[in-house]
DNA sequence: ATCGTTACCGGCAACGATTGCGTAAAAAAA
DNA sequence: TTTTTTTACGCAATCGTTGCCGGTAACGAT
């Protein structure tokens, strides 16, 4: 398949006829005689033919690939998705081209650029932290390309999504540590320009009201980078604990998040969930090594990824623009550990 | 980019002049006046021209992407890989398309005949549990498709490769539970049908011998899928720990092997190290949050997607055909916590 | 005998970019 | 002024595939 790619051309010439017939021979074409056609499957066959891919694409102006941006592939949660987008692709015959923004507004763009120039047919993406405009996506999307925001969404685009009800998720577990005798509850969370950052904080912030605790802005913390930088993690826990009132609880709104303020909380020595509860989002396979056993908040990731991708395929193989913009919300699933049993009162 | 693409023709109707013309001025050719170049550069911004990466494909026979094949994206040690390949491919201007094995030797074939049928310009592969027979990869590569094995190698195929020093590894954990005071050292591994596998318990049978310990079979126990499947896992360790004389330690050679197998040993109530200890391959990044400490055998798995790409890429890009294989070998770093702290003799 | 159908198949062009070859015009050399 | 050289560009083929148009033979109908 590498140097001597045996083409249609050859199967024509070794069967004296021309390139057409072949070519129709193998489309399974209704004015080729039954005869030719078994001829021409069996030469080509024989001589281990395959079509090639860069040619049709040419042709036909698709390529049957679709692209993906996600911020960093080395993280539960978006290799879940991943490994939910690639099974369904695979099993319809396109395949995935992936990049990385590295929460990169400008790497975005680039990827993008990248990804249309490649012509996918069709584009998921989960926007990068620095990301607020997002007008090229609007540009693409309005141009004709198929897209499909998942988990970080723009509702700017006109554009199908597949989200997790972080409202809901953030809320459960707020409440959670509520009814679990938590009053000084932290929230640290991502920067407040990505959507599910300020959704996550809503629920947060609903919950406290709906149990009449009111919401003290010392409390919540936003890291930009989503910790992708530890130090970033650090210092917003440092910042919790040096209030004069500290809390007694602390909500973390993202895998990084989660695990990076209970490395922070354990390397100060203090004792979980006695001097400090914590409850996260986290999509870890390994919670129940941790110690206490780490209450999490579990997106569905591999379903988010086949979602997505369902979507898109969807729109990409349908004739007519859909009008139809739909937006499914995944329900997260609260597990809870150790990290967060009720307070015990000294 | 997606309905109305502008190509090389545009810009010459444009300018009047040839579509040659155009194609040479882009490419800076010797042959066109600098006015010239200069108006068709001009025009190709303004009109945001983008050449055809398919059409180009066509004609050089080049894709500038390159094929991807693991058992699984959703896992520490292959997404962090990936992500090494990824960013070094992004900077080269090549894109990467990724398949999943999911440890099955069909799924491999049909992964490799989907990527060459796309005519992917290389290949990155880390071979399958239950690939044995190699033939598929070595026809391909005296075809003349650039290969790197990477992880998971096999002395068949005539190809680069990059791999961690397994022996070395394994030898060590072992060597330091010995020297831990540990005398009934288990083995927990992979499919014995892998490289990586062997070699791992080969290091581990060495630091026995060398310590004058006997190799007792019993104590050396296979999972075929690698801890895939979690029940595999937790078989192999109650078997061990119906042992007359059960293990103190047990070494385990791969990522979900290890967690897997302490998920395990906790939910039987054992406590590490004091009943039992434990140390193994992994690349969590969160062994720190683990209780106790896990002790690990990480795998510079980043450095190690950067190798293969790096390799690929110079066999990619070099004209005549290496004639030097190289054999990268990575070493991996012993990490230790309090997972195999010293034995307490009671 | 002529015409219209039907069944089959080939030629040509096109997708977008690249390139070897040819050549007109301009510049240099005679 | 004529010849040669250089400069700068166009033509057409090519990559592999497919769509459109057209053509031919065979056959039955008129």
């Amino acid at each position: 398949m590498k140097f001597e790619a045996v083409t249609i051309k050859d199967i024509a010439k070794a069967l004296g006829v021309s390139t057409s017939t072949v070519s129709r021979a193998l489309r399974d074409s209704y004015e080729i005689s039954p005869e030719t056609k078994q001829m021409v499957i069996e030469c080509a066959e024989r001589l281990n033919y395959r079509p090639n891919p860069i040619a049709q694409s040419l042709k036909e102006k698709r390529t049957r690939s679709i692209g993906v941006v996600v911020c960093e592939i080395a993280n539960n949660f978006f290799s879940q998705i991943i490994n939910g987008i690639e099974s369904i692709a695979y099993d319809k015959g396109y395949n995935v081209i992936i990049s990385q923004s590295h929460e990169s507004y400008e790497r975005e763009i680039m990827d993008l650029q990248y990804l249309t120039s490649r012509s996918v047919d069709g584009l998921l993406i989960s926007l990068s932290t620095e990301t607020s405009d997002v007008s090229h996506l609007k540009a693409l999307n309005e141009k004709g390309l198929p897209i499909v925001l998942f988990d970080r969404v723009s509702s700017e685009i006109n554009a199908p999504s597949v989200v997790i009800d972080n409202f809901k998720g953030a809320y459960e577990a707020t409440e959670h540590l509520i009814l679990n005798g938590y009053r000084r509850i932290a929230a640290i969370s991502n920067s407040e320009f990505l959507s599910i950052s300020n959704e996550r904080i809503a629920g947060y912030k609903q919950a406290l009201e709906n149990y009449g605790i009111a919401v003290d802005p010392q409390l919540i913390k936003h890291c930009f980078y989503g910790g992708m930088i530890y130090s970033e993690i650090e210092e917003a826990v440092n910042e919790l604990m040096i209030l004069k009132e500290k809390p007694d609880a602390v909500f973390t709104a993202s895998d990084k998040l989660t695990t990076g303020c209970l490395k922070t909380i354990k390397r100060r020595g203090l004792r979980v969930p006695e001097e400090i509860a914590i409850i996260g989002f986290s999509n870890t396979e390994i919670a129940e090594l941790i110690e206490p056993h780490l209450s999490v908040i579990r997106q569905p990731a591999l379903e988010m990824g086949q979602s997505a991708i369902q979507l898109l395929l969807q729109q990409i193989e349908s004739k007519r623009p859909i009008t139809q913009i739909e937006k499914r919300v995944l329900s997260p699933e609260l597990i809870l550990g150790a990290s967060s049993l009720p307070r015990k009162l000294s």
